[in-house]
DNA sequence: CGGACAAGCTGA
DNA sequence: CAGCTTGTCCGG
């Protein structure tokens, strides 16, 4: 028996025997003991937990095994344990990691008897049974205002599916929707044991790695929203992790997204709809360009905000919050200052000169459109602009952050940062006050995020017909962001992002990972010159490995002896 | 990771 | 040289 102790620091697997008496007929730890199962083991003087890797192995050359101390539960089946190899390996991190993600959240004894599968019945909607007919992987773009749902219920029809979705509430709602349509469903983590009797199974990121018996189908809803991403190691991607999930199932993966990614369109063909649907399913957007303002004092709301103000419904104002805001703009022009390498918005240092928190490139302190030397800050917090926005409107504000909800609960008029789209679920329009903090944030998918934004702002709003507003005060009016979601057609951010990426060399045109830590300066010397990758930097203290794909980059890491200490090696990072 | 054990340091 | 700290090694 090979197992895999859940320490940290042990990376590595030892082999122990099954007790004796375990294997007598009708002890129930003799058939718990499988390939995936948690087990308790004495080693080296203290008893830990650890993964059942492989069943009748042949032990090293002389080594006395000792015998496993206790069966604590069922772990993931066969296929799920083979999917976190892989993500082990393509996102070089401990499978024990991966393993602790995929495994139940409560010891399960024995699994539950499956209920028969149910199902769902075709909706009057539009069928997307067709969709899963193919086993290749699928992007459906579906506009802001569509709900994934028929989506999901085509997929229940082939039998169970594992349907992601990226937060809770979503992935509940979900699963209470197809509950009432007679599928029967497991939300992940609560119900492992109902997926691995069979079952669809709905959850959130971790769900990529549940159990799920007879899968038939694979769903990722709103594939583009980063909380797919796990942020601690490894920084494994949901949407990745359930494309080679069906891959190996021989089972179709459908990603539903308004504005899908490079990286999804990178692995799968693109199904768009006719553009009267999708432009229906968008809403007015309302370019405000505020480069001829003044952005002096109170200068946050422009004339045309305050003319959205007086009609009747709940109205939404986005800004983000104080401190990640630091632009710098031209003072004749109101050009904002930006790299002419990466068009990351660029910061002042102390000797006066430009430099870019991206790519870290330096210029002087001129405007690129006019020449001029004068630049000046842009910079409010959220509290302030309520304050401004009340005197404006001659009503309560009610102001909605992360943190907390302040003012006036009544009202039908909020502020906040981009957690107030997330809580109020339906308004008239939605103004984003300064949308060039989105659009150039210093990380490489920042145009996709501020797009992600826009769905978001959509959604709280409902489509042309619904009559909302999107509102949109930006310096950078013709930004392919903003270009993109004017015009209803994502496509057109699409192919600037594949321009400058490949330019650039940026994912999915190449595979990155960033490495830190104090052992990262004696593993980027192992990983040395190796042929077929570039390694750059330090840059504050962090290393950046690319490679030309995935494969390369995960043998070229894993090739390298780890030194001691700590390293954090991040595929994928979504900070560059 | 954390226990075992060895080598190094300190004070009487 | 006992008694303690610090470092390195290794686990079945």
């Amino acid at each position: 028996m090979r197992v895999l102790p859940d320490v940290a620091g042990i990376d590595r697997t030892f082999d122990y025997v099954v007790p004796a008496d375990w294997d007598a007929p009708g002890d129930p730890r003799g058939a718990i003991v499988q390939p995936g199962s948690l087990v308790r083991i004495d080693l080296h003087g203290r008893r830990v937990g650890a993964w059942v890797l492989e069943v009748d192995v042949a032990p090293p050359e002389g080594v006395t095994l000792r015998p496993l101390a206790k069966v604590s539960s069922l772990g993931p089946p066969v296929d799920v344990l083979d999917l976190a190899r892989a993500t082990a390996w393509r996102w070089y991190g401990r499978l024990a990691n991966v393993l602790t993600t995929a495994s139940p959240p409560t010891a399960v004894r024995a699994l539950p008897l499956a209920r028969p599968h149910v199902v769902a019945p075709q909706g009057a909607g539009v069928s997307y049974d067709e969709a899963f007919a193919t086993a290749a992987p699928l992007v459906l773009r579906l506009p802001p205002a569509d709900d994934a749902f028929d989506v999901l219920a085509a997929a229940t029809r082939r039998g169970n599916a594992l349907i992601l979705a990226p937060s809770v509430d979503e992935a509940r709602t979900f699963a209470t929707r197809l509950r009432r349509s007679g599928v029967i469903v497991a939300l992940h983590p609560r119900d492992w044991a109902v997926g691995a009797a069979g079952a669809t199974v709905v959850g959130v990121r971790a769900a990529a790695f549940a159990p799920v018996r007879d899968l038939a189908a694979i769903v990722v809803v709103d594939e583009h929203v980063e909380t797919y991403q796990e942020e601690r190691m490894p920084t494994w991607h949901a949407r990745d992790v359930c494309i080679d999930r069906a891959r190996r199932a021989g089972v179709p993966c459908v990603l539903t997204s308004p504005a899908p990614t490079l990286d999804a369109l990178a692995l799968a063909d693109e199904r768009a709809p006719s553009r009267a649907v999708e432009r229906a399913g968008w809403p007015i957007v309302d370019v405000v360009d505020r480069r001829r303002d003044d952005v002096g004092h109170g200068g946050l709301f422009s004339e045309r905000i305050v003319s959205v103000l007086r009609g009747e419904g709940p109205v939404v104002c986005v800004l983000n919050r104080t401190g990640r805001s630091r632009l710098l703009a031209c003072a004749p022009c109101g050009e904002l200052a930006r790299c002419e390498r990466c068009h990351s918005a660029v910061t002042q240092r102390d000797d006066g000169a430009l430099a870019c928190g991206q790519c870290a490139m330096i210029r002087p302190a001129l405007c690129a459109s006019c020449g001029s030397q004068q630049l000046k800050n842009l910079r409010l917090g959220v509290t302030r602009a309520r304050e401004e926005l009340e005197a404006l409107a001659q009503r309560p504000v009610a102001e909605v952050t992360a943190e907390h909800e302040r003012g006036d609960r009544t009202s039908d008029l909020y502020i906040g940062t981009e957690a107030v789209l997330h809580q109020v679920r339906s308004a008239r329009a939605v103004v984003f006050l300064d949308f060039d903090q989105e659009l150039l944030a210093p990380r490489f998918r920042a145009g996709e995020q501020a797009m992600g934004l826009l769905v978001r702002a959509a959604r709280v709003v409902g489509g042309r017909a619904a009559g909302g507003r999107v509102v949109v005060q930006t310096r950078l009016p013709r930004h392919e962001v903003i270009d993109a979601a004017l015009h209803a057609d994502p496509g057109r951010l699409v192919a600037a992002e594949r321009e400058t990426r490949t330019a650039l060399g940026y994912p999915p045109f190449s595979a990155l990972a960033v490495v830190s830590g104090v052992a990262a300066p004696a593993f980027v010397d192992r990983l040395g010159s190796t042929a077929g990758i570039d390694v750059m930097g330090p840059n504050d203290g962090r290393w950046l490995v690319r490679a030309p794909d995935h494969a390369t980059l995960a043998e070229v890491l894993a090739a390298v002896e780890r030194p001691p200490g700590r390293l954090r090696v991040e595929v994928d990072p979504h900070r560059v």
